[in-house]
DNA sequence: CTATGACAATAACCTATGTTAAAGATATAA
DNA sequence: TTATATCTTTAACATAGGTTATTGTCATAG
């Protein structure tokens, strides 16, 4: 059990937030008892859709997407390894927008009712899942100022900045590079742009001797120096330990 | 009691989510004892900070903000009557974003550890709470599509029916018209525009007979236009009924 | 091999939105 | 009532980013 807990990511992940004890791992990993393989672009949640379900990425990349009826599309995160998909929709059995495969994906489904079992038998999980949740919406509102008020180039890099960090954090990334599975017309409707700019900024990153490609990997090549140019200030990411009273839930 | 239950915004936008008993709802009320005035312009929350407190409006407006080093500024919600401020802080003591009064505020300060009682004591109350989280994660969604993927025009009618919603549902509207205290500076900078462009913008749905001012008030002149080329649809700010198995939490 | 489809790169041109600057309007304070 | 501050409006000009269209590259399937 030691040594599966230690490469689980969801162990890992909430590890940095408390101290586990055995009998929380063990029910963190029983969770995650029910795992399967899904190919890329297969829509895990639609927009609008009731009895969606919960799951726990295990590896590959998710993404959440809004359609505007006339075919703009709207990216609004990633999700990685150790990451939840459609986490509120245990309660809430609908969600605001839908989530994709970016690639091949292999995902824990957990019973929406597990869940919930899980914030009454053990309160520090769920503040550990709360945390994820606060995290999430961090994440969003940073996502807005990026895209309200930075110009493509920032934009760009920024956010490059905060895939590796949260790549750094469940072992997906080293030496400042990582797997990149976005296509420039994912990044675009990411970042609220359209293909032809996304293309022109990133061949200006690469020019600046920001970043390059090597295969599928992409290489921060200034890290400290893109930080600078992009506003990049990482705090919202970080792991922090808990405080003490979330016990006393 | 009943009378007062039925004025309070929060026991009344709970009621919309489920029915509560008298014992749920003094509790509601009893979070609310340690009311105060905040004038406008004060910062009720500074990103980064430690230490943060949890309120909810009773009157007023404030909105969530951050700051680029460099003066550019990012606004990402506001929060009207029955909305919380802070929430996350409650378990995290810190924040990702500052919370700024608008107008002149009545708030109820609520220790965080009340609010951690409250998760213990009432789950049904604490489901009720998450919902809020959720939507203000939906809201946030719709937002980022807002700036990454409408145009200027489309943003301000969309935000524009976005807070003739929210403000019905909590009685600060009526006839498709309501008090708005928002300054064109700070509209642009929740929507990513300049001043100008905002005045330019607002001008324009002037022109086309799409708002008007009156004083202190806006009036939607012609909802379901607006709605339609606004491309605005409300789901994500509905009130439902929270399923059923929330009882079990 | 060659065909197909997905993705990347680039060119030429266009426009929505930004920039700078100045002048009105309105309210509140002294 | 004048002063001060805040907010709105407008003009003239600049540009970041959008649009349309074409070609190049590469992988995979037949």
């Amino acid at each position: 059990m030691g040594n599966l807990a230690k490469h689980n990511s969801i162990v890992k992940k909430f590890s940095l937030l408390l101290d586990l004890s055995k009998k929380e791992k063990n029910m963190l990993l029983s969770l995650q008892d029910n795992c399967q393989s899904i190919p890329a672009k297969t829509d895990l949640v639609l927009e609008g859709k009731e009895f969606v379900n919960t799951y726990i990425i295990q590896d590959g990349w998710a993404y959440n997407y809004k359609l505007l009826e006339d075919g703009r599309q709207q990216n609004l995160n990633f999700s990685i390894r150790g990451d939840f998909i459609g986490l509120y929709a245990t309660v809430f059995n609908k969600s605001e927008n839908s989530v994709r495969a970016l690639t091949d994906l292999t995902v824990c489904k957990v019973e929406p009712d597990r869940i919930i079992e899980l914030f009454g038998k053990a309160p520090r999980l769920a503040a550990a899942i709360c945390w994820t949740a606060a995290r999430d919406g961090a994440i969003l509102g940073e996502h807005i100022t990026r895209i309200g008020r930075r110009t493509a180039y920032e934009r760009t890099g920024h956010i490059i900045l905060e895939l590796l960090r949260r790549l750094e954090a469940v072992d997906l990334a080293e030496s400042d590079s990582y797997e990149f599975p976005l296509t420039q017309e994912i990044l675009a409707d990411t970042l609220g742009l359209t293909t032809v700019h996304m293309n022109r900024t990133l061949r200006t990153l690469k020019n600046d001797g920001m970043i390059s490609f090597d295969g599928k990997r992409i290489i921060v090549n200034n890290r400290s120096k893109l930080r600078e140019v992009a506003g990049f200030n990482p705090t919202y990411l970080q792991h922090k330990k808990l405080p003490g009273k979330i016990k006393s839930l």
